[in-house]
DNA sequence: TTAGATGCAAACGATTTGCGCGGAA
DNA sequence: TTCCGCGCAAATCGTTTGCATCTAA
């Protein structure tokens, strides 16, 4: 498979925010599409879609230049690295273990979606969004 | 004022965990008593409330046992550093200005803590809690 | 007396930044 | 031709750990 279409749309999608169309910055993106989970930034360059070489540093300023450009999401987590997703595809909340750092994707209708409006209006705060995450023991680590 | 009644009652809570009395302890106990919200391990020692003087890493094992014994939650916020608050106080969830980091407390009813029961049932996590962060830019950084 | 706590200093891991070269536009 | 993006290497920052000493119980 060379370049699927939605490696070459949001390839598009960064050209037109101003990013040119390298080879390091195409390769990020289709980790990113192809990643079941949210990945670090250590993880990128280690997954199979990931066919360049790059530096740790330029993968670390594409991914904040498309952060920025609310291509992709950052989450927290608790692990000590953030995770990294795109914001194209649908939002989830997550389920951590909190011994292993398991992550689950949940697959529940956001339950606070609708909250945001009613804040930014209360707060003043604009462009919310949220983050979700239920941390436990999974079955493994009990 | 000497030692007020949370503090104490905190205090005993820690020695029936099998935690030592120490004079570290107490005023890392007192600081997060007091903070308004959640702090940083280097917010701690800065605090008026920190009346010795300890050694960062000592602060950062005091931290970490209180949060094995569940005293204390470690919220990740998306700043470098974890923050830390009771788990005694009342549960809250939080409002992030993604530009300048300031940190609000909602004070809206948390949407989602019925779902832990649910949650757990389905995937077999045990001890499950959340954290629920909004994100948004504040009025002063737009 | 003695297991748990502390201080000091060094190790770590994940970014984060400065700089000069190279390639997309 | 220009300016953005890249690799390399060094600097930061927030922990995290090893070890010898101290102290609450």
């Amino acid at each position: 498979m060379a370049k699927d279409n939605t490696t070459e749309s949001l390839l598009r999608q960064c050209a037109d925010a101003g990013m040119r169309r390298t080879a390091a910055l195409e390769a990020c993106l289709r980790v990113l599409v192809e990643a079941p989970q949210p990945v670090t930034l250590q993880d990128i360059p280690k997954s199979p879609a990931f066919k360049v070489n790059a530096d740790p540093a330029t993968i670390y300023r594409l991914i904040q230049r498309l952060e920025e450009r609310r291509i992709v999401r950052r989450i927290g987590f608790h692990s000590r690295a953030a995770h990294y997703c795109l914001r194209q595809q649908h939002h989830h909340d997550y389920l951590v273990c909190r011994d292993c750092g398991t992550v689950e994707v949940l697959d529940i209708a956001c339950p606070v979606a609708h909250l945001e409006k009613q804040i930014s209006t209360e707060s003043g705060f604009a462009d919310i969004d949220h983050e979700l995450e239920f941390y436990g023991r999974c079955a493994a680590c009990q």
